[in-house]
DNA sequence: CTTGACCTTGGATTTAACTCTAAGGTTTAT
DNA sequence: ATAAACCTTAGAGTTAAATCCAAGGTCAAG
């Protein structure tokens, strides 16, 4: 690895940094693109050249970034950042907070995928018998809430599939 | 509303089917275009008809997606729910189940992004006062998983805000 | 006979965050 | 000196599931 060295610190190349990061080439140029991300300065050649403070940046993007903000939240952020003073926690926090009832909501639903999905698995034998008396698909066809467990005659042994029925009442 | 009579049926027009299932009749175009619902008949000027089968199907459909089901899946489903006889239990609970490992890991990310901004919200203050010490935008420049509590000089009580964090060991 | 609600088509746009391509210039190692 | 690895740009493509648009045809009511 080359490090080009400015006053006190070392500058990276795209690929340097990428690879640093964990993040590809093309996700930084992104990053650039949409503004979050502008490296300090350029080489004679023009390749992009990243310092410190740029490294530090990058990486409050993908910390914040692993919490669940969008790139739209993220650059909302790193706006306070720069300028602290001028902002208040209520607003940082508020953004925390929107963000974190979003989350909730979008775990609501997918609780709600999950339950429906675990009783049409439960009530499905899951054997290689036809699935002519499937209570998966009955269950998509009919209009009620109520799952009925398979009950079919199966060539197989019932006590199996069945279990999963009972034990969820 | 205007009912075309097919043999011992209603028939549909498209406006009339998407207010009867709440979708929009650009839905129902745009899952005929990609082969989910085709409407069994056309008025002699084109318009599309829909009978009891075709409703049946949307509901199919639509409870599919209630379930979290995305088209491509459903499109699965539907080619099973018309060959049944072809396919087994095992097929069906298949997709069923790839699907809830599918959404238990979406549960799991989002599971991990809520419990981050809850810590960095519990963490700050929220007041009206300055960002310079906010815990969240701490937390997000420094490296560490530690989130430490605001304890900065602001104006008010700090009693309402630093029983958060000391609640959260 | 005209208004307004409804329908037709094909194609463009939206959202998010990349990811990839093409065509070419630069650096480094051998 | 030349190949490999790296860099540049602008712009197109990806994914899912619609949603919207324009330009025009159809139909029932008054
Ligand atoms: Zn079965
Ligand atoms: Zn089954
Ligand atoms: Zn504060
Ligand atoms: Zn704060």
């Amino acid at each position: 690895m080359v490090m080009i060295v400015e006053q006190g610190g070392f500058m990276y190349r795209i690929g340097e940094l990428a690879k640093q990061c964990e993040v590809k080439a093309d996700t930084l140029r992104f990053y650039e693109k949409h503004g979050l991300l502008t490296p300090s300065s350029r080489s004679d050649s023009g390749y992009r050249l990243y310092n410190d403070n740029d490294v530090e940046r990058l990486r409050f993007i993908l910390r914040a970034k692993a919490v669940g903000f969008t790139l739209a939240e993220i650059t909302e952020l790193l706006s306070i950042e720069l300028d602290k003073s001028n902002w208040a926690c209520a607003d940082v926090k508020g953004l925390v907070d929107s963000k974190l009832a979003y989350v909730n909501e979008r775990i609501t639903e997918l609780n709600h995928f999950q339950v429906s999905l675990q009783r049409l698995s439960d009530a499905c034998c899951g054997g290689p018998e036809s699935a002519e008396h499937c209570s998966i698909l009955e269950a998509l066809e009919s209009n009620t809430d109520n799952i009925k467990c398979e009950n079919h005659a199966h060539d197989h042994d019932a006590s199996e599939y069945t279990k999963n029925c009972q034990s969820k009442g």
